[in-house]
DNA sequence: GGGGATAAGTTGCAACTGAAAACTTATAAG
DNA sequence: CTTATAAGTTTTCAGTTGCAACTTATCCCC
């Protein structure tokens, strides 16, 4: 374990995971994000289906919101009601609920969840996610390792031969 | 209480996300789960390099040991020393790990964090991580719906004539 | 082999965060 | 105008986090 891999650890304070956890770190964050992918938009409708306590909830809700990752917009139709839905922000969090959502498929539970996201086109449900070259090829463990970013090739097409 | 079936909705309890957070949910786990993918091993490195107080670092690692992410095992070199490693199950955490840190970089830090996960063979760095279709296929947002396990069309050598 | 250093924890205690249940406020519906 | 609904707040209490100091076992050196 060459020392080569222990140099980035003094830069480890530099990854993005703190900021990302500073968001969507807390306990019921990404259950109340599913729950957005899964079309819930209200406050009543969160609440009974993750019985989840209301001061948290409503606290949840406004942190996802100040974060940018739900939007909060009063229904005109009727001014009760408060509709959560996800930004692109918060869309964009898919890849990272799937990739956890199927590794306790696979590694807690043994048993695949509902409901299963599916490709539009062919009705299958999508692949496992996984890491992919820079070239689209799937990466095992063994093919990757860390480098600093001034080691790192840059994207452009590919001369050189070694 | 819920009455009508609501389409996947009420099945959202049958989700694996929630144990998936029962092991990596709480507020140490991933920031551990990187340092380990970076190499550190040892009680005092997590430390150092984490700045967590030393009672919930004991209480994080048995934890994660207990669920089978990390393998604790005594040095005989040093008997001093336990060293920490991730089992299998733990690096199958990775893509989660990457994806929740390529968010933060692209919609929190809005820069890349070090070090950089790069292919051996080209020494490039990843693709983003994105959804997939059965086939291989990148999938956007609007391609992709949810659906009951029983309409999922099965894995099958594809004979669709559209 | 005694003295000090190192590794991996524990313990005690204050401060903070989370949760259940009851209460509030605004709006809508009959 | 009364009752129901939606989205919160408040109160209260339990549980968790975190710092600092303490413990135990082992190693390193002279």
């Amino acid at each position: 374990m060459g020392d080569k891999l222990r140099e980035p650890l003094r830069d480890l304070a530099e990854c993005s995971l703190p900021a990302a956890l500073e968001a969507m770190g807390e306990r019921w964050s990404f259950l109340i994000l599913r729950a957005a992918f899964n079309g819930l938009h209200h406050f009543e409708e969160y609440q009974s289906e993750l019985g989840i306590a209301r001061n948290i909830l409503a606290n949840r809700l406004s942190r996802l919101v100040e974060h940018g990752i739900l939007k909060r917009d009063a229904l005109p139709a009727d001014r009760r009601k408060i509709e959560y839905r996800l930004t692109e922000k918060g869309e964009a969090l898919l890849p990272t609920m799937l990739a956890l959502r199927q590794w306790g498929e696979r590694w807690e539970t043994g048993m695949p969840s509902t409901p299963v996201l599916v490709d539009n086109r062919d009705g299958r449900a999508i692949r496992p996610i996984t890491v992919h070259a820079w070239d689209g090829r799937p990466l095992s463990k063994n093919e990757l390792h860390w480098a600093l970013p001034e080691d790192v090739v840059q994207d452009a097409p590919a001369d050189a031969s070694t």
